[in-house]
DNA sequence: TCGCGTGTGTGCGAACGCGTACATAGGCTA
DNA sequence: TAGCCTATGTACGCGTTCGCACACACGCGA
């Protein structure tokens, strides 16, 4: 068996762990962009034209609400991608996907995506456990919201991104956008965030944010943010 | 083009709004099961070995939490099933699901349904596209536990039991049970099914609730009950 | 360097839900 | 029909979060 060397170099976790032979198909068809905070992926009800595979840039999946508001249901990073609807056979995505910190993401087109995995079991097998582990997310977000505190889950919220951002420590954030992401008041936040700061366990600098104390921050989250973890790490297995 | 008639008459809406080619090929590994309150259908971390299909019976998929509680994140009734991490390729199920409310379901060896989705389009666009809804469904119930309070999330949860149940206004729901399933205080229920019972909408007597005035269920709801409904409702399309 | 806009911090009272403890009562069993 | 188990109802103090209003202050651009 001839080692076929990957044709594209991404910093998609998904991506770059696909079989060679899958990585050649998609190549020629994949675009990398660069992705602004507030960048709409793909709005509630619109058709899926691509599938999103984040590196840097950290998305949003959202729940509108009737009064126009919204709430955070998932985030997705370098660990997968968006257009699980399109993947099954759902024309129209249910929730909106916004670029919530700025960065690269490749995208690729829904039709080509679904082609090559009708010819590619482990492309198959990626895209489906994903998707898998996706709903793990939702679900802990789902009890996360019934049962965490705001400084829990700002905790939680501000480790998932600091996984998922690159090598950094510094990355964008203000305090109302988390406070939509988390579906609470912007005061909560900044008061969540202020016992973090007091704790020493991050830094606030007008809408830049310092991830100071790692392994305090961990100490600090809830629960939920190990378990999506280790849902997304087996995704590999 | 013959016209065969549905081999299995079923009370699932998933099953029965199947090709008569795709029931045919189910039909022979289908079993029928009467499950109680508190039946285990699949505990977090054990394999699928069938896949659950809900006739009169409603099921909680719920998220455990390391204290040992549980959050439910969502129901499966009439109109879907248990078993789409199986159908994702994932060998172990993400969450406990239990039957919340008795009554009848059917059951299908996870390896039967597998192949006849491999030869049937149209099976394997029902199973996906319900994959799809779940997931809006699990979605709502994480913006709907950040945002609504438990009077309104106690009518929508009756509001979608009373959907599932079959032809009756009365079902045996305890107190205790929806508490755990909204992931509030037993007491919490008793004040909001108070305060519903005392506008007439329900009448509750030592586990056994009645719907007694639906459209004021409805009113007093919040909106993720109309929300979930609606995706569920477009699956037949 | 001086504004000024935007992002952050603070301060109320009110509402909600929590944890706990205990009181009542339906309805099954002996 | 007496008693008991269990489901439901009530009470109370506390903590969190809400909604709102407004004060501060960083840092960019003129």
């Amino acid at each position: 068996m001839t080692t076929i060397a990957p044709v594209v170099v991404t910093g998609n976790l998904l991506l770059s762990r696909l079989a060679p032979e899958d990585a050649a198909t998609l190549a020629p068809y994949t675009e990398k962009h660069a992705l602004a905070q507030g960048d709409v992926i793909v709005a509630a009800g619109d058709e899926f034209t691509h599938a999103w595979f984040p590196d840097t840039a950290v998305l949003s999946v959202i729940n509108k609400m009737s009064d126009g508001s919204g709430v955070e249901i998932g985030t997705i990073g370098n660990e997968g991608f968006v257009g699980i609807g399109a993947l099954l056979d759902t024309p129209a995505g249910l929730h909106l996907t916004i670029a919530q910190i700025p960065g690269m993401a490749h995208r690729i087109p829904v039709s080509v995506l679904i082609e090559a995995r009708a010819n590619s079991d482990t492309l198959r097998l990626a895209l489906n456990r994903y998707t898998c582990a996706f709903i793990g997310q939702v679900g802990q977000t789902a009890a996360c919201n019934a049962r965490h505190d705001i400084e829990q889950r700002c905790a939680r919220w501000l480790l998932m991104s600091h996984d998922r951002v690159g090598d950094t420590d510094t990355f964008p954030l203000k305090h109302e956008y988390l406070a939509i992401m988390l579906g609470v008041r912007r005061t909560g936040v900044t008061i969540a965030a202020g016992a973090l700061q007091a704790r020493g366990l991050i830094r606030y600098r007008r809408g830049i944010i310092r991830i100071v104390d790692r392994a305090g921050l961990e100490e600090r989250a809830c629960e939920c943010y190990q378990v999506v973890r280790d849902q997304f790490l087996t995704l590999g297995d």
